[in-house]
DNA sequence: ACCTATTGATAAGG
DNA sequence: TCCTTATCAATAGGT
């Protein structure tokens, strides 16, 4: 029997108030559940009787999870939060910092990779960017040792030009020493003999 | 009008569904404070609807503060601190990774400037890039200049050698004509003469 | 938002 | 803590 509307102040007699908290409470936590499963919402509860012991429900998941979640959902007031905000702010830009250093990376290895011997393989257009960067250093190697190429294809040359000019210069020689005559206009000075072995087909560039 | 027994399931007409959300939820924060003004309890609540919006309610001190009795009252210490000395570790981790990277990024560097030869004196960022554009334009030239002139040289000495070649292949066809014989391996097959008329000097790099 | 019939919560007592 | 029961607050469905 419900003996006249019930006063909203805290009830002073301690056993009515024990058990007025364990019926309500019951019937409270009850009707979170309700809520939750009538609203598909997910609802957390947390009681502290006046002696301090804690009665929690999570209608979904667990509690801590929620908490997370509204933890994460009430961020910007609180200072304290805002430097969690901040340093996890800094944890982000970290992070992000270490995926571009490690896309760079990969780059540069590919470039290596790619330099010491194998073909492209498949590259995105950001790495073709990045290998066309290194491959100015890249050209600049190739560039390097054409030139050597090309310095070690003239010394060749000269090298075949002296013998010739020392094959030339014998063969005058003989014909001087047997005839007393030539008609060369400009006799070489040379006189190592050597016979025309050399190869024409090493000149192609 | 309660038609029925509320069967104890989600409502699945999303407007009912969202009415009867509203309408419970009132009732069931009105409750909450009852309960915790009726019995000197201390009540936290945290709704997450089903589309996500949260709705809460803490009736002694703030929700904050609830939040941190509850982890404590579960957990050992303080979880903030503890948080936030993981987020600093986190950042730790993070900063040395970002070292660690920096560091193989530099070695790569340092690979591909050793594969392409040249060495970098200590310059800014700005000046290095300002220096490199500059170079583009700047070494392009001069190679392609250098690289005509060494192509220059090499045709040069392609005609030296069939001028050598030819007149040492008329100086041998004389030999043979005028007494049968050669001393030479490998005749030649071409037969203009020409006189020795082309300086050396010009082959200096 | 308001109305109201009906359900379900609950105060008090055992 | 559980049962009972008289009361009435909460609310589903309609306006």
């Amino acid at each position: 029997m419900v003996r006249g509307k019930t006063q909203m102040k805290r009830i002073e007699n301690p056993v009515h108030r024990q058990v007025t908290f364990c019926k309500r409470r019951a019937g409270f936590l009850k009707k979170a559940k309700e809520l939750s499963v009538l609203c598909d919402a997910e609802i957390g509860v947390v009681i502290f009787s006046a002696h301090g012991k804690l009665y929690d429900l999570a209608t979904k998941g667990t509690m801590q999870g929620l908490v997370d979640k509204y933890l994460n959902s009430t961020r910007g007031a609180d200072p304290q939060i805002k430097q969690q905000q901040a340093t996890e702010k800094q944890v982000q830009d970290t992070k992000m910092e270490i995926d571009v250093l490690k896309n760079e990376i990969d780059i540069l290895q590919k470039s290596l990779r790619y330099m010491s011997g194998g073909g492209t393989g498949k590259m995105t257009m950001d790495e073709l960017h990045m290998l066309e960067k290194n491959l100015e250093v890249w050209i600049d190697h190739i560039r390097s040792v054409k030139m050597d190429t090309m310095f070690q294809e003239i010394q060749l040359l000269k090298n075949k030009e002296e013998t010739l000019r020392a094959a030339n210069h014998y063969l005058n020689d003989k014909m001087i020493s047997q005839y007393g005559f030539t008609n060369m206009d400009a006799p070489v000075t040379n006189n190592i003999a050597y016979p025309l072995t050399m190869q024409n087909e090493i000149y192609q560039f």
